[in-house]
DNA sequence: CGGTTTTGACCCGCGC
DNA sequence: GCGCGGGTCAAAACCG
């Protein structure tokens, strides 16, 4: 498992746009684009998990990042690159916990967890009708984000579908698809209910095409005009939807 | 006018 | 079967 995080940083160059506070800012490339200041700073305040899909609202954050993927914690190992041309990346590496640092005793607890959870997740799919060759995966990401702003820019476009007061959450879910034809790719943005000052965006599918941030990032000159005035005005109507939000927090 | 947001209704799975 | 909670739909409103 591979996540490449990548850095275009869209609020290079926008006019009226506040400058980005410390880790309230970020964005994505497969899910995140980070921006420059948490790159910079790995120990600042930001959090990622995944979740199955049987098992939602369970995002948590422990350290930095914190994967939970199919049901198996995983060992993540964090590296950051700076390319050449300003391109910073960050690489994230996950590996299954059961074979790296588990003691003999435990592998065996893990693996035995692991066919109880297969039968289980068996079990539902054919509850639900599916065959044998049904294919399941709807990989869901969830970003724990500490942010004075529900929406931030991922370097997606998003239409919202939905809004839902959740039990326990004074505050509401939104529910956003991706934009692009053909993309089913959907996303929910809530408050965290126990600390309100962290935002929970979870990203169920994979995009099937290319961020319009990316394309501006690397597309030649003529075409980075078009998408980067694009992104302006995704930018800007960001910063106007939340303008009132943001001038009560800059004081 | 086309795209986006809003919001009530509807659907569905789950637990009792 | 029923109620509840969460997710989605779709028509109307809104906006640039």
């Amino acid at each position: 498992m591979d996540v490449y995080f990548q850095n275009p940083n869209p609020f290079s160059g926008v006019d009226n746009i506040p400058p980005p506070l410390s880790s309230d800012f970020i964005n994505v490339s497969d899910y995140l684009v980070l921006d420059d200041d948490v790159v910079a700073n790995p120990n600042s305040n930001w959090s990622l998990s995944s979740e199955t899909p049987e098992s939602s609202d369970k995002a948590g954050s422990i350290n930095d990042i914190n994967v939970i993927n199919q049901g198996f914690s995983d060992e993540i190992e964090t590296s950051i690159n700076n390319n050449s041309n300003n391109n910073m990346n960050m690489q994230v590496h996950a590996f299954h916990i059961s074979i790296y640092f588990l003691a003999d005793i435990q592998i065996y607890v893990v693996i035995l967890i692991y066919i109880l959870w297969t039968l289980l997740f068996d079990r539902k799919r054919k509850s639900r009708g599916m065959n044998e060759t049904t294919v399941e995966v709807t990989p869901r990401v969830t970003f724990r984000t500490r942010s004075q702003f529900e929406i931030m820019d991922d370097g997606y476009k998003w239409r919202k579908y939905g809004k839902k007061f959740v039990k326990n959450n004074s505050n509401p879910r939104n529910y956003y698809k991706c934009s692009c034809e053909g993309c089913g790719v959907k996303k929910r943005v809530e408050r965290d209910r126990e600390d309100t000052r962290y935002v929970l965006t979870s990203y169920d599918g994979v995009h099937n095409h290319e961020s319009p941030c990316t394309l501006s990032y690397y597309a030649p000159p003529t075409m980075s005009l078009v998408y980067s005035n694009e992104w302006q005005l995704q930018q800007q109507a960001s910063a106007n939807s939340s303008s009132s939000n943001y001038s009560t927090n800059t004081n």
